[in-house]
DNA sequence: CTGTGTTGGATACTTCGAGTATCCAGCTAC
DNA sequence: GTAGCTGGATACTCGAAGTATCCAACACAG
């Protein structure tokens, strides 16, 4: 098809279509003449994909670059998911803001990892930028206590089980990653609404247990 | 203390003080005289928040400000939680974006939290962001059965409640406001970095078991 | 008392990301 | 054969988030 039907049946203008293949996002088309060239449904896929991941992921377009590129060179589970992994960025998080005198939020994360017996490179962005967050954190004056940590993170655990769930049984690696895309960056923030969701309920019950008074009582706390 | 020495003590160029004080992010300092205003500690401690916001949390001023607005009026722990939670957005869900016509999607969600028994007002943007997330998946065709769904809810239910602990205790009302804009915008990057590691060594598991293949084969998934 | 230097306030400017729009020459399809 | 796309390049717009400049009013050190 050309440009103008892809622009029709994707819904996204023509300029941003070359906008997209002059910034990488979009490989070009089968040129079948100097000013005219053939798009596939392979285009109309990755377009979508394009637009899922800047308006639900709100990737910048640099940062969807990044992921569309490890999506293309991904190959299995853990090459796709890895890739995708390590090229998606995780909202309000800089890893490369993190300095390297953090000793305290640094040991604490190894300390966390070692207690999970979770077995993860010392080089993961994702250790860098949750050494960053604990640091800030810390600074707020609201770190959380070992424990907790460990706690949330027996939760983490449950919730990636049920992300690969949903990985296996797709065979075809383009899908797969794809899949993983949409898993990282769109469940993430189902998840987050449904954690919302939740706490409004809870709290909503805490005030009527507690009546007018609108206070949680320490007895009260575990009710729910 | 004067605007140099506030600065000094954030970090905070003055031009960006300034700025933040025009944008209405923070309250003037006490005026001593035409050209001479006084700040307190208390602005030093908004400063601190409006940075965590905006670069931990990842909130553009205008979010930063209803953040603020929210957490100034606040009292008690529903009125703290519910103004920030829902004055503080989701990163990549844009609420307004749900048309009307998005039956399907709608259904699905009041089916969820009746069978959740979630006492939440239908009102609430995160129902409608829920509902518009779910829109988009299943345009994606990723769509979760609603087995899967309820399955994340119940786990997005427990980390509520560990967020709600963290909450509780504290009496002065913007202190809690403030924990709250905390546990939301700050936690939910380290829940997100934890859930991220937690992949990445369910991942290694799986491969270290498969051997070389690298496919996770439906025996093996249980295993972990 | 005087002049150096800071302050608040206003306004203008810069930078960056993310598109849009315009232009042009070549080609296609009616 | 010509009206109208097309690809490719370039220029423009727009908003967000600061920065920088300017100015009159004042503080306060000597």
């Amino acid at each position: 098809m050309k440009i103008s039907e892809l622009s029709r049946r994707t819904g996204v203008p023509v300029a941003s279509i070359k906008y997209f293949l002059r910034q990488g996002l979009l490989p070009a088309g089968r040129a079948t003449a100097a000013t005219l060239a053939e798009y596939g449904e392979e285009h109309a896929q990755r377009l979508r994909l394009i637009k899922a991941l800047t308006t639900l992921g709100g990737l910048s377009i640099a940062a969807t670059r990044d992921v569309l590129g490890a999506v293309d060179q991904a190959h299995g589970v853990e090459g796709a998911l890895g890739a995708v992994s390590y090229a998606l960025p995780v909202p309000g998080v800089r890893p490369e803001e993190v300095s390297e005198g953090d000793a305290t939020a640094g040991a604490e994360v190894t300390e966390l990892l070692a207690t999970l017996e979770w077995q993860v490179p010392g080089t993961s962005p994702h250790v860098k930028g949750l050494t960053a967050a604990l640091k800030e954190l810390r600074r707020l004056d609201a770190h959380y206590a070992p424990a907790e940590l460990a706690a949330y993170a027996r939760l983490a655990e449950s919730v990636a089980r049920l992300d690969l769930e949903r990985a296996v049984g797709i065979d075809d690696p383009v899908s797969l990653a794809e899949r993983a895309v949409v898993v990282l960056a769109v469940c993430a923030p189902v998840f987050e609404l449904l954690r919302r969701l939740a706490q409004e309920d809870q709290v909503r019950r805490r005030v009527a247990d507690a009546g007018d008074a609108g206070a949680v009582s320490p007895d009260q706390r575990r009710r729910v």
